[in-house]
DNA sequence: ATCTGTAACTAAGAAGTTCTTAGTATTAAT
DNA sequence: ATTAATACTAAGAACTTCTTAGTTACAGAT
């Protein structure tokens, strides 16, 4: 496990029970269960990455929404622009 | 629904039971239940996203991942490239 | 080698979720 | 008003995860 962080101290810092927090982080580790919305949404703000980067398919779309989801509200917003572009360009280009 | 699909019919597509494939769709549709992640990834076939695409917080990431998903493997391959080069600037500019 | 403490891991019942069944309600067309 | 298709729902069955109560594995001290 990463920084040196247990399962245990990772499932209390997402809120688990003292108690349970131990055996459902090894369990998640392990594949045996599947950590419900709520479980993972708070093991994506720990690990500081988005939601959708546990859904990715290859590394490469992982790394783009990791670093997207980093980037400043300004930066998000050009590249928002940027894309509105793009669709542009391919209506008029092949539509 | 778009594309003239009715929940059943989609629940078919994603090789749900005729008996079965009505409730769980309306039950998704409304939020009553949450579909597993098999049934997400039919869905994602189905709608042609990937499954990263419902996880995404905002409209940008969205776009993003979708663009991406579509593109052909080479392309795929070349933005690897440019985001790897991305990095090694990071790390001799600020590390 | 043995003891001690920490972390990893697990089985099995409790608790909670979705899936299936068997419908009712709504809508659009005739 | 009737019909057909679709949307929607309650409630029990089936299945999943969560909790409990441990065992197992490993590292450091003696």
């Amino acid at each position: 496990m990463a920084k040196g962080l247990s399962q245990q101290k990772l499932g209390l810092l997402l809120g688990m029970d003292h108690n349970t927090a131990s055996a459902r982080m090894n369990q998640y580790e392990r594949g045996k269960h599947q950590p419900d919305y709520l479980s993972l949404s708070r093991i994506a703000v720990v690990l500081e990455v988005p939601v959708a980067y546990f859904f990715c398919e290859d590394s490469t779309m992982a790394t783009l929404v990791c670093r997207y989801y980093k980037l400043a509200e300004k930066t998000k917003m050009k590249i928002k622009s940027l894309l509105e572009i793009v669709d542009e360009n391919e209506i008029s280009g092949q539509g």
